[in-house]
RNA sequence: GCGCCCGUAGCUCAGCUGGAUAGAGCAACGGCCUUCUAAGCCGUCGGUCGCAGGUUCGAAUCCUGCCGGGUGCGCCA
């Protein structure tokens, strides 16, 4: 709707360059807003009011005539020139309807493939494997996914990229710590990695002896001794199979087929500062092999290194990094690829970017971008802790959740059997911190507070989980399939003009989303559709409804309802309800 | 010191490429259940958009300078 008033609007001012009223010269940018203000129409522009100068003319004179030189359509009903030049358009309602019935019948939800569709490789979650995953992998994971799926949803090739660090010095310590302990006792000690590490790292700090046995196990594991790789491997299978447990319960779609360990670059690393030196960016400085950056400088105005070899031969994360870029593009044919990545991280992309385009490993047209993220906050304003001050486990903070949710489906809602309470919990627990996390600006810190995300009340999972069971329980006491309503769209109470106004944008919104890769704006819309309906709700009677037309109408509209938010929900990775 | 991000209602957050009277939720106060799930709906109260300039017909949004906070800046990832 608003792509093809776009295009009225292109018509028209190319009209008036040839009629001469417009300078030929002049390249309009067409902005159409919607405005809040209902009195301003559906659509608003301010074209007149930038192209005015340029055209000489006033502003509402210009107006005037971009409405003349409109072409005939169906489209708008009504055009209206208001305060200094800008342009008002009301939307005939047969569009709206027609919208919301292929909307309606669409398998999509009337949401349009991209005009162009590419491979986009996306890297997200990829943890350290040292450690089982915490409260700051929660962020990558569950925004990365998001955008994931909206792009899959828009067409594009999605290689999702879970790039799992595997390689550190501290493996040496973990791998000394299992050569210690007999099997029973290793596979005990192994269930909770987080205490595996801390025991690993006090026997690494307590012994001298311990620590040389490390430091060999390291070398011993980067030059393939077999022994020292089949523990090392037996580490990273218990890891992952713990970060697996975390992403099935998260509904995160990563699997062990999207792994690509930081150590499967290692045959590429030599070969990535080889061809550096071959291109003449490499530079020895105090022993380290490093490119050094004019679009980057220090404190002292000098241009900043790019480490990719240490003085002791190690390889760094940027090196691999580069060897990544490189097998993204080449081998998995990327057009696009993505990073979710803490924000923090920002310099050290922008230089791996940059470097990978001028040593020729990145095509010039290659799409690179580091989306990254804010830190997530307790309520004192400093970065998340657990009680005892440590970082918070991901499966414990999620335990909570449930735990949390349970007790409050109990409290609330008696009628549901154990299970059915249980299951619930579950969805509301997992779901409300995820949501609380998506629904956030991406780019800003968040303070993360168990009852402002579990509440009913506001843009939370819960309030829009309850919506759609409201919605969704009409369909079986009126006897009808939600996805087979006869009749037609009829619009005449302004809450249900407000809903169909709302539902038709839902492909705008999913597009937004893939560009800016920002699932706020969903979260934000999917607020929007779940307040409309409930205004439509309460002043709508649908079972009550005498007028047959007028039922089929809002039983429709109350469809579609469920249908946008499903598949909104789903696009964050939020499973619905049937009841609650 | 330099780079990046941020400062919007008492609190938590929106505000998309500058657009019309800055929006939600919580909290506070007041209405609505014999009627499709009241875990809901409707309303009232609440803001010098950190400060000061500038650009513009128009600035929370763009530019400059301050103040305040976060984060990063050579051999960790």
């Amino acid at each position: 709707m608003k792509e093809q008033l776009e295009s009225l609007l292109a018509t028209a001012v190319a009209t008036l360059q040839q009629q001469g009223t417009l300078p030929n010269d002049v390249h309009a940018r067409i902005q159409l807003d919607r405005p809040r203000d209902k009195s301003h129409g559906d659509f608003a522009t301010n074209l007149a009011l930038m192209l005015a100068k340029p055209a000489k003319m006033n502003p509402r004179a210009l107006a005037e005539a971009l409405i003349g030189a409109l072409p005939a359509n169906s489209l708008v009903a009504k055009t209206e020139i208001a305060g200094p030049g800008f342009i008002n358009f009301t939307i005939s309602q047969q569009q709206l309807i027609d919208q919301l019935e292929h909307a309606y019948t669409d398998a999509h939800v009337g949401v349009q493939p991209a005009a162009e569709t590419q491979t986009v490789v996306i890297d997200y979650s990829s943890p350290n494997l040292a450690k089982e995953m915490h409260v700051g992998h929660l962020r990558s994971a569950i925004i990365g996914d998001a955008v994931a799926r909206v792009k899959e949803l828009l067409g594009h090739k999605v290689i999702r990229q879970n790039h799992v660090g595997d390689w550190g010095t501290q493996f040496g310590m973990l791998l000394a710590h299992m050569e210690e302990l007999d099997n029973a006792e290793l596979d005990m000690e192994l269930s909770n990695l987080e205490t595996f590490y801390k025991a690993a790292k006090k026997r690494f700090d307590e012994s001298e002896e311990f620590a040389k046995r490390a430091r060999e196990l390291v070398v011993a594991l980067q030059s393939g001794e077999p022994k020292c790789r089949a523990l090392w491997q037996q580490f990273i299978d218990v890891s992952l199979s713990h970060c697996q447990e975390v992403y099935d319960r998260l509904g995160v779609k990563l699997t062990r087929a999207d792994v690509m360990a930081e150590s499967a670059y290692n045959d590429d690393l030599a070969q990535v500062v080889e061809d550096l030196k071959t291109q003449g960016l490499l530079v020895e400085d105090q022993g380290a092999q490093c490119v050094f950056l004019d679009e980057f400088k220090n404190k002292d105005g000098e241009s900043l290194p790019v480490i990719v070899q240490k003085s002791g031969g190690g390889y760094l994360y940027a090196t691999t990094d580069l060897a990544a870029v490189r097998y993204r593009q080449n081998v998995l044919k990327g057009d696009h690829l993505i990073y979710f990545v803490d924000q923090r991280q920002g310099l050290h992309f922008q230089q791996i970017f940059t470097l990978a385009k001028k040593a020729g490993f990145a095509r010039e047209d290659l799409q690179m971008d580091h989306y990254g993220f804010g830190t997530v906050m307790g309520k004192d304003g400093r970065p998340y802790k657990s009680r005892d001050g440590g970082v918070t486990k991901l499966a414990d903070l999620l335990d909570e959740a449930e735990k949390r949710a349970l007790e409050q489906v109990q409290r609330k809602n008696t009628s549901l059997s154990a299970e059915e309470q249980a299951h619930v919990a579950k969805v509301v627990g997992i779901s409300s911190v995820k949501y609380a996390d998506l629904s956030k600006n991406r780019t800003s810190d968040y303070i993360f507070d168990w009852d402002t995300m579990l509440s009913f009340e506001g843009n939370t999972a819960p309030y829009l989980l309850y919506a759609f069971t409201r919605v969704n329980s009409i369909f079986g006491k009126a006897g009808v399939n939600p996805d087979n309503i006869s009749g037609e769209f009829s619009l005449n109470d302004e809450r249900e003009i407000a809903l169909a106004n709302i539902l038709v944008r839902f492909n705008e919104v999913i597009h937004n989303v893939s560009d800016k890769a920002m699932p706020h704006f969903l979260c934000g819309y999917l607020y929007d559709v779940a307040g409309a309906f409930s205004s439509f709700y309460e002043a709508c009677p649908i079972l009550q409804t005498e007028d047959e037309h007028l039922r089929q109408s809002r039983l429709k509209l109350a469809a579609l309802t469920a249908k946008t938010l499903r598949q909104g929900l789903d696009l964050l990775g939020i499973p619905t309800l049937e009841k609650m």
